[in-house]
DNA sequence: CTCCCTTTGAAGGCA
DNA sequence: TGCCTTCAAAGGGAG
């Protein structure tokens, strides 16, 4: 077993910096939106198509956008002459043509639209359905259009707004991430069905593509603006579709599939902690040079832990507004139309494989992969590994009710997973994150491990009974931001382990 | 190419 | 009701 001390390494961060300052982040639509006929210039610059019919259609879908964003957010201002070229802040700092490939500099208020709009440019008339009062499908309750929950802004903090992406980040071009940002290589990401209304997509994304918009796919939200959080299944175009006749009656199985398989897949809304990890993956990437996400969620999870009671509580807003537009968006919609997926992809190729070789499936089933980010701890080198009888007091007891969903016992058991088994340097990196980021805390750290909530029986630490949070929906929120429980002190024992090895790690066994 | 890893939170499933 | 499982994002690594 290596040991790695974290008190060992006095290294700043490698890749300077702040991260808001500029580094390079993901953004697959770039290339997509230079094929489909954006021009990049030298600085990055994208312009709006050359071609007139292209961008009357653009202008079509941004007053649509437009529109929509006015009923939503009625305290946009949405200048009449906005148009493509215009989609950029008017603040200094987003005078930069760049294409939002950079991160937006985290001072910048996140809910500042690069379009400038205003909303004399047409008129407010009647919501989309999906807006309009209604009932709910589900519950049965109606809907307004705009509750009084739902402010047209997140009633956050002037520097807590900061760093938060617009919750619409999909569908108000930003300088920052969106909340549905597209990932790297065009449209394999989620918006596949989108690519024919890649348009859309982009220019929520405040990427421009003169794709030109196709009449309303399925996924095309009522509105006529597609949500990120599309994903239709299909990847491959397939040339000709002739079973896909409309009046076919006997459907067999496999049509059936496929038709299932068309069905656009609609991801879950992004939670709070989601949320923060796009929003601070980046940073914590360019304050290292690690790249491997399990590594860097392990430091976002600590450095979640570690946020103030207010900084979480941005993040529980703003997913709940999320879910909520999520809802609006796809009333229909259920967390239960994603559910077994994926794993049903990991169980047909297991069926295959062991159609195929039942004793290769049994190796397959027995292999665990490559590395243990988590692995059991050593009895006591970390706090880690006092598990749930640790139930000590979170870091800073004001973010254990940081937020509706996030209950003190979830921060009783502040995950600290100190013991890393990635590459060596990943790994001091890692330590080294964590240590400033416990640091950076009042009072970080004297926490527990936390065991992930499920299958956690690879981690060698077992799951904790205090693990669940309350449901946010159960809880009032004003009583969830009442005052918190006193907890009683960690216990002494685990601090004094965490004060003389701070944050050891420990590798695989070197075979 | 696909899955795993890792994190937290939300939600569905099941006893 | 409570516990367990799955899925959201991300990207390197492994098979």
């Amino acid at each position: 077993m290596l040991e790695v001390e974290l008190g060992m390494l006095e290294a700043g961060p490698k890749a300077g910096g702040d991260a808001g300052g500029g580094h390079t982040g993901h953004y697959g639509g770039l290339q997509e939106a230079m094929q489909a006929g954006m021009h990049l210039s030298r600085g990055g610059r994208v312009n709006a198509p050359r071609s007139s019919s292209l961008r009357a259609g653009l202008s079509f879908q941004l007053l649509r956008i437009r529109k929509y964003l006015q009923m939503k957010w009625p305290l946009l201002d949405v200048p009449a002459g906005a148009t493509l070229k215009d989609s950029r802040s008017p603040s200094p700092a987003h005078l930069s043509n760049k294409v939002p490939v950079v991160q937006h500099a985290h001072h910048m208020h996140p809910l500042t639209p690069l379009i400038t709009y205003s909303n004399d440019h047409f008129s407010p008339g009647s919501p989309p359905g999906h807006l309009s009062p209604e009932i709910d499908p589900k519950t049965g309750i109606p809907r307004p259009p705009h509750p009084p929950e739902l402010p047209p802004y997140y009633p956050l903090s002037p520097g807590a707004v900061g760093q938060i992406p617009h919750p619409l980040g999909w569908l108000v071009p930003q300088q920052g991430q969106p909340v549905y940002s597209i990932p790297p290589g065009g449209f394999r990401h989620p918006y596949p069905a989108l690519a024919m209304n890649a348009s859309m997509s982009s220019l929520m994304s405040s990427r421009f593509s003169p794709h030109m918009v196709p009449p309303p796919a399925h996924g095309l939200h009522p509105s006529g603006i597609p949500h990120p959080t599309i994903v239709s299944p299909i990847v491959k175009q397939e040339p000709a579709q002739p079973s896909a006749s409309p009046g076919g009656s006997s459907k067999s199985p496999v049509t059936v599939k496929k038709e299932e398989e068309k069905k656009p897949h609609i991801k879950k809304p992004l939670n709070a902690f989601m949320l923060y990890m796009k929003e601070m993956r980046a940073k914590v990437v360019a304050e290292c040079t690690l790249k491997e996400s399990a590594a860097i969620n392990q430091i976002l999870g600590r450095r979640w832990h570690s946020l103030s009671r207010e900084e979480q509580a941005k993040y529980y807003e703003l997913a709940r507004k999320e879910r909520q537009l999520h809802s609006q968006l796809y009333p229909t919609w259920s967390a239960r139309d994603n559910y077994g997926k994926k794993k049903k992809r990991k169980r047909e190729k297991l069926a295959q494989q062991q159609s195929h070789d039942t004793e290769s499936a049994l190796a397959s089933k027995s292999k665990k992969p490559c590395v243990q980010y988590l692995p059991a701890e050593k009895p006591c080198d970390s706090p880690a590994s006092s598990h749930g009888s640790m139930l000590d007091s979170p870091a800073t007891p004001s973010a254990a009710l940081a937020s509706p969903a996030a209950p003190a016992a979830t921060h009783s058991e502040q995950a600290q997973p100190l013991s890393l088994t990635t590459k060596p340097e990943a790994r001091a990196q890692l330590a080294f994150l964590s240590g400033k980021a416990a640091s950076s805390s009042s009072s970080s750290s004297s926490s527990s491990s936390s065991s992930s909530s499920s299958s956690s029986s690879s981690l060698g630490s077992p799951p904790s009974l205090l693990s669940r949070p309350i449901p946010f929906t159960s809880v009032p929120s004003t009583a969830l931001l009442s005052s918190p429980p006193s907890f009683a002190p960690s216990p002494q024992a685990a601090l004094a382990v965490l004060q003389t090895q701070p944050l050891s790690l420990v590798t695989k066994p070197a075979d």
